[in-house]
DNA sequence: AATCGTCTGCTTTTT
DNA sequence: GCAGACGATT
């Protein structure tokens, strides 16, 4: 019998189901469907729905993955399967169980930026006069420390280490955790509570892990202590698109994977179903180049198709202009829509001059990653508004609505207040509800906190009523606050102030679809806005060309792709060789090529506008390793003279005999 | 206390 | 070339 239409490889390994088992899945030989393929026929099987865990990197493989799994089995066991992302199941497990760890379960998660804010407080209170530390990296540092497993720095010699000290006691007093803490705190819970662990180990049998080259080590621990009982682990990912390492991802973990789950079933999907035998021999040439990796010859069934065409430009501009013109022209000769195409680059700075092109051009486009919606003043002035109602002892927030708008409480109040906190081992809301600060404070100010207390005390009432409507009580909260007057007055135009007051209106009504659609209460909400930012925005199709970052790029497919600047210092950065990280510079480049399911198109400059003055440059090192049959190199002088219309005709010809021969 | 101006120093950023 | 940080000026 086949299963679901799978090919040789894929079904063994959906069929292999007990103990360890490693998936090495090529870009583009259909690993998705794989996962989903196999929960349905662990189901058909007999496991319970309900013990089948899968964890994936980002909310968006999780939301594809359950919409495929859906459409394969029974609407209702679907659902059952746990299909989250590492740390949505670590804000399971802790607020279930972190009051074992000294945290209350109404914890706080704290961003990137709140992260940092805080971390500046502490190095301002920490460092001596003649001591500087730059809060991002004291950020990295901690990151890196608890992304090993370090959740303290052992001796203090050092500022950075006392600056972490600092910060990890601090954030328990406020109790909040950063995202870093997600997976310590869970796997901490994990190794230090016997009960914690078997409840868990319990009801997880079957776990798959999805993109299993990211994973750092807590989350390697987190997979270790959940399947330690029967082992049923099932590891997907591909060493070769291993390209977070300087995020602490750990490489190791796939390519020893035996180390850690001994006698795994090995099953490698070299087929790939997305990209022409060209791409893929360009690909395959290339990552041969990196040491310490799974063999793997990617090829296709799908024939060989158009040669990779490298192109050299004499500067940047004219690189823009080219690809934009070459994405135009293939547009018009053969009708594809624009959102076939995509422009992929090393860093978000060379998104510009594309951008100005497509303007000038009025082509559709758009851009992945920038600043986020949830980035707003608004937005974060409103999360932590509701992130008060539930955790008061929250100072970051509680200080941010304090400030967010002018209540008569200023900054040298604030510094008394946080001090008379920190004497008294509490939180900056119990300081500033203490009568023995109150009292010495000027009578009118002390009446502004006492009234502002008594605001958030009854909305906090409110809020932890049962039966209660969030959406209702933020608005009253934002209204009676005074935030939403003042977010108005505040505003340079009166565009600005509609902008923003729909943006707050745009939350409430998102919570108000949150609370119809389960039960998850004001925290859930919280919860799922902190842990998946692009939540709620929706793929608008025809949204044109996409231009976006290698990284940002793995996991996504187009039709026609554009890798743009080539050079040495740019792919590979220069900043790699210094960290000696240029086998994760080729995997990225690799990433790029396996994008393009039918054209790539490489271009590099003669010299280009670096940081205000123009540069020379000089092509790859990594384009000599894939030079050969599969790539076609392109001179800009050649280009010029030759009409462009007359290759496209005969590319055009090409395709149709291609497409003919294969009926 | 706020705002303007100059200095600096440059990746990638799933959660 | 440009954003973000910090310091001097009103």
């Amino acid at each position: 019998m086949r299963l679901f239409d799978l090919n040789e490889a894929q079904e063994r390994a959906v069929r292999s189901i007990a103990g360890p088992l490693l998936i090495l899945a090529g870009a583009g030989t259909g690993k998705t469907r794989v996962i989903t393929s196999r929960v349905a026929f662990l189901i058909a099987q007999g496991f319970d729905p309900g013990c089948i865990l899968a964890l994936t990197f980002t909310n968006k493989a999780a939301g594809e993955m359950r919409e495929r799994l859906a459409r394969m089995v029974d609407k209702e066991d679907a659902k059952r399967v746990t299909m989250s992302t590492f740390h949505a199941l670590c804000v399971r497990l802790l607020r279930q169980h972190i009051d074992k760890l000294g945290y209350k379960n109404n914890f706080s998660i704290y961003d990137d930026s709140e992260q940092t804010g805080l971390l500046k407080k502490i190095i301002v209170r920490t460092a001596a006069k003649d001591e500087k530390l730059d809060a991002q990296i004291a950020k990295a540092f901690i990151s890196k420390a608890k992304n090993s497993g370090r959740a303290f720095a052992e001796n203090e010699e050092t500022l950075v280490a006392a600056v972490f000290n600092r910060y990890q006691r601090q954030l328990k007093s406020l109790n909040a955790v950063d995202f870093d803490d997600l997976l310590l705190l869970a796997v901490q819970l994990l190794k230090e509570h016997p009960e914690a662990r078997a409840h868990w180990q319990k009801k997880y049998r079957q776990i798959m892990v999805d993109e299993f080259q990211d994973t750092n080590r807590l989350q390697l621990d987190l997979v270790s202590l959940l399947a330690d009982g029967e082992r049923n682990v099932c590891v997907v990912g591909d060493d070769d698109q291993s390209i977070y390492g300087w995020r602490g991802a750990e490489a190791s973990n796939i390519l020893d994977f035996e180390r850690h789950f001994p006698n795994p079933a090995i099953v490698k999907l070299e087929q790939n179903y997305r990209s022409t035998n060209v791409i893929l021999g360009a690909a395959n040439k290339l990552i041969r180049n990196n040491p310490r990796r799974h063999p793997k010859n990617l090829w296709s069934a799908g024939g060989e198709g158009e040669k990779v065409r490298a192109v050299q430009m004499p500067d940047d501009r004219e690189e823009a202009k080219f690809v934009v013109e070459e994405i135009q022209r293939r547009q018009t000769v053969e009708g594809v829509p624009w959102e076939e195409f995509a422009v992929l680059y090393r860093m978000n700075a060379q998104s510009r001059l594309l951008e100005e092109n497509l303007r000038r051009l009025r082509i559709p486009y758009r851009l992945v990653g920038g600043k986020s919606f949830y980035d707003r003043r608004e937005i974060k002035d409103f999360l932590a508004y509701a992130a008060c109602l539930l955790n008061p002892d929250d100072d970051i927030s509680l200080l941010r609505i304090i400030q967010a708008t002018p209540r008569g409480i200023g900054e040298s109040t604030l510094d008394r207040a946080l001090e008379f906190s920190v004497r008294a081992k509490s939180s900056l809301f119990r300081a500033l509800n203490e009568p023995a600060f109150l009292d010495a404070l000027p009578s009118r100010t002390a009446g502004r906190i006492k009234d502002f207390m008594a605001l958030l005390d009854a909305y906090e009432t409110r809020a932890a009523a049962p039966l209660t409507v969030f959406s209702t009580v933020m608005t009253d909260l934002m209204l009676e606050s005074g935030f939403l007057d003042d977010l108005k007055r505040s505003c340079a135009t009166p565009e600005e102030a509609l902008n923003r007051e729909t943006n707050v209106k745009q939350m409430i009504e998102s919570l108000s679809r949150y609370e119809q659609r389960g039960n998850g209460g004001l925290q859930g909400f919280l919860d799922e806005v902190s842990l998946d930012r692009s939540r709620e925005e929706k793929e608008e199709p025809g949204a044109g060309v996409t231009l976006i970052t290698l990284h940002a790029a793995k996991g996504l497919e187009f039709r026609h792709v554009a890798l743009v600047g080539l050079e040495e210092g740019i792919l590979p950065h220069d900043r790699s060789k210094l960290e000696g990280s240029l086998d994760e510079e080729r995997r990225l480049f690799y990433v790029g090529i396996t994008r393009a399911m039918r054209t790539l198109l490489l271009t590099y400059c003669r010299g280009r506008v670096k940081f205000g003055g123009a540069a020379p440059c000089h092509p790859s090192s990594f384009l000599k390793e894939i030079a050969g049959d599969f790539v076609e190199m392109v001179s800009y002088e050649k280009l010029m003279s030759a009409p462009v219309p007359q290759e496209s005709v005969k590319s055009r010809f090409a395709q149709l005999r291609a497409a003919v021969a294969k009926m």
